[in-house]
DNA sequence: GAGTGGTCTAGACCACCAA
DNA sequence: TGGTGGTCTAGACCACTCA
């Protein structure tokens, strides 16, 4: 079998354009919540019709690497405004309603990595790592333990002061302070006993039941930069999601 | 404050031309499998151009609705060979490998909608339904116990009989026997521990910690047409989800 | 080779927003 | 009022499939 036939061996024009577009925002040409230049401006840039440019951003903004604003102009996508963004936090009162939900700290330190977060991070196990652990409270009650593993590397100067201090979504931080922005995310949910000291900040029972949500989260060029494991307590609040 | 305002009062074209589309795949016009017209003669009939039908049916492609195939022509989505989809079924070995499962039916009888039911299929409490218990066996190992209640209306003469002679997905049972084609629903996962009865079935301990997977399955009009809970054993499987 | 979807263009006009 | 994205058109040509 020839491998050559298994690669695509054509790209059309606005892919091409589309591949440009990212390489511009994974080198910080255009940073988070700035305008990028209009669609006539990159057409002749590009030398390409403006509807070939229109459709490689239509992706990106599908993608929510960029924001179509009608009027007004397209956006690199910014974390900065992620208060109950419903993207990356799943987590929903069993009713449906709304409520705010607030962070606090309980530990950021540096380490090494182990086994399993080296694998994840696609790092050198012992190499250099910054761990977070945190509760979500919603209306006030912890519902959420998060453990965060960030690569040493890309988030050197991280620590609680940092944290304490930020006004915002975790991301917001990553975004604004290391340039890192993450843009996609595997979560692997399953259900385990609550561990001793995860019950005890989530005034729940060792054993009774809880959702361990494991996410990968990985930013421009696909490389990994966030292994988070997080135990939530269901019992008023359910993890929601769609299937379409 | 004036409601209208609300309304938008503007419709794109190619969104008039998606709506009709919609209507012919809800009135069965088109069904499952089958090829539609080709964007030309659908352009001619309603007097748009090209371009116009194509968007429409390019967003209706995204909401798998209708899947495209290059040289061949634009089909209607069907479950007729979901095997193994990622997109309704998403427990996955923890290693990522690839292995089939089977199902196993424990029980189809008719009865009557209790309020839970019937506030999620959105009939009246104590109309018919159809309720299905089974099995789901990856590599030999039941691990998901499905609880499956369905509208009498549409799903009358469903029995046991039939859903053991049929080789395939349920959904594509629903499709090809009852005309009722799922195409978008919405899950609520809570852990909780396995009550006694499902914990005999998924060899697993009473009161260990399961998956619950509460589903409301919608057809074309988003009328919801299936309500289900499941229990997943998550011991050596994930349910995965992405995020972006 | 005929028919299908896929790409690309050039240009017109509309809807929205900010100054 | 000018600039932005959003829609729509008409037509050319390319890539793919199948008879």
């Amino acid at each position: 079998m020839n491998v050559k036939l298994a690669i695509p061996s054509y790209q059309p024009l606005y892919g091409q354009i589309k591949a440009l577009l990212v390489n511009s925002l994974a080198s910080g040409e255009w940073k988070p919540g700035e305008m990028i230049p209009s669609e006539v401006e990159l057409a002749s840039r590009f030398g390409v019709s403006q509807g070939t440019v229109r459709k490689a951003i239509d992706e990106l903004a599908t993608d929510n690497l960029l924001m179509r604003r009608q009027g007004r102009g397209t956006f690199v996508a910014t974390h900065a405004n992620d208060t109950n963004t419903t993207r990356f936090l799943r987590l929903r009162a069993a009713d449906g309603s709304e409520e705010s939900h607030s962070s606090r700290l309980i530990r950021c330190a540096p380490s090494v990595a182990g086994p399993r977060a080296a694998a994840m991070l696609q790092i050198a196990e012992g190499s250099a790592v910054v761990e977070i652990d945190r509760l979500l409270l919603f209306a006030g009650e912890p519902l959420i333990h998060d453990h965060i593993v960030l690569p040493g590397e890309a988030f050197s100067g991280l620590d609680a002061a940092a944290i304490e201090a930020w006004e915002g979504s975790m991301y917001s931080l990553f975004e604004t302070r290391f340039g890192v922005r993450l843009i996609r995310a595997v979560e692997h949910l399953t259900a385990v006993p609550a561990p001793e000291s995860i019950a005890a900040l989530l005034t729940c029972r060792p054993d009774s039941p809880l959702l361990a949500v494991e996410r990968v989260a990985y930013t421009y060029d696909d490389a990994p930069m966030e292994w988070r494991v997080g135990h939530y307590n269901t019992a008023t609040h359910h993890y929601v999601t769609a299937l379409d």
